[in-house]
DNA sequence: CTTATTGTAATAATAATAGTTACAACAACT
DNA sequence: AGTTGTTGTAACTATTATTATTACAATAAG
């Protein structure tokens, strides 16, 4: 199955908050309607990327603010914070293969090592983009759009 | 959320075939048997595998049988067939973010090429590791299963 | 004290996975 | 030809995760 759009939505937050943040209170509403979802959805994911110290949150005045460089955030940071995948182990083994089979007795062992490797393969990739990354190229399509309606 | 235990099923399968395929006919419920789950369960997966060229079934007289050698069915492969993610893409985007935002109008352009490359990691490594290579672990920790239960 | 907002519980709707029963289609064997 | 064991597949259920939604107490500023 697909990894939970939690985590793109997580990092659409971070964008709002970059770009938004200096003009206007980031309130779970206002981003709630840029993500067009729920402003609860919203808030459950606040109240992850808080727990992880990824931002802060004023709780009663409202709004949210990023707590670190944009470039010390890595997708994987996100990734971890929102739970994407359970127990942070990415493939789902099936429980209780046949104990009286040699190879479902052995099936598990003979394969972590190699999920592991996939795994890791894929963090390793998620830990080398930054929001910042993210953020750089949102605003680079955002100016392409108003220099394409600028065209004399 | 985690990738469906249809892949580590099916990598099961592929094990089961190779070190019982001499002394065992390989039918649905011999496979259930040691995977633990219904044998529609092993049918639908060998459906699948089939229908990516990784093995046969003879229909009738019942059997299964791999289609390549070992060395040349990867775990990419495998992974493909059984389809564990909804249109090949890895990452599931929240649809429909706010056309009025202009992070709304392009967050899914701006993230599509860092998902990819992450997508692209995990099938890179996937791609580097043959059934060979999870059936040869899983003997030998069969072997060792043996040697310890034989010693003097 | 009023107001706007967060944090969170409770519930429902949707969708995917996984389990199960049932049976027609099929191929070998006697 | 009929029997047998098996596959392929439909239909249905159960379970689980995701996402949406309503509701409201807790909070902090004006």
């Amino acid at each position: 199955m697909q990894i939970s759009s939690r985590f793109t939505i997580a990092i659409h937050i971070f964008a709002c908050i970059d770009v938004f943040g200096k003009d206007y209170k980031i309130t779970s509403d206002f981003l709630a309607g840029s993500v067009n979802v729920n402003p609860v959805v919203i808030r459950r994911l606040l109240t992850q990327l808080k727990a992880a110290g990824l931002i802060t949150v004023a709780r009663g005045t409202g709004g949210a603010a990023i707590a670190k460089p944009l470039d010390e955030i890595t997708f994987y940071d996100v990734y971890l914070a929102v739970e994407c995948v359970e127990d942070n182990q990415l493939f789902h083994f099936h429980d209780n293969p046949s104990a009286s089979c040699p190879v479902g007795r052995n099936i598990h062992k003979g394969l972590d090592d190699k999920l592991e490797r996939v795994q890791a393969a894929m963090e390793r990739e998620m830990k080398s983009i930054t929001i910042k990354d993210a953020k750089e190229d949102i605003e680079k399509y955002i100016a392409m759009e108003s220099s394409a309606t600028n065209k004399p």
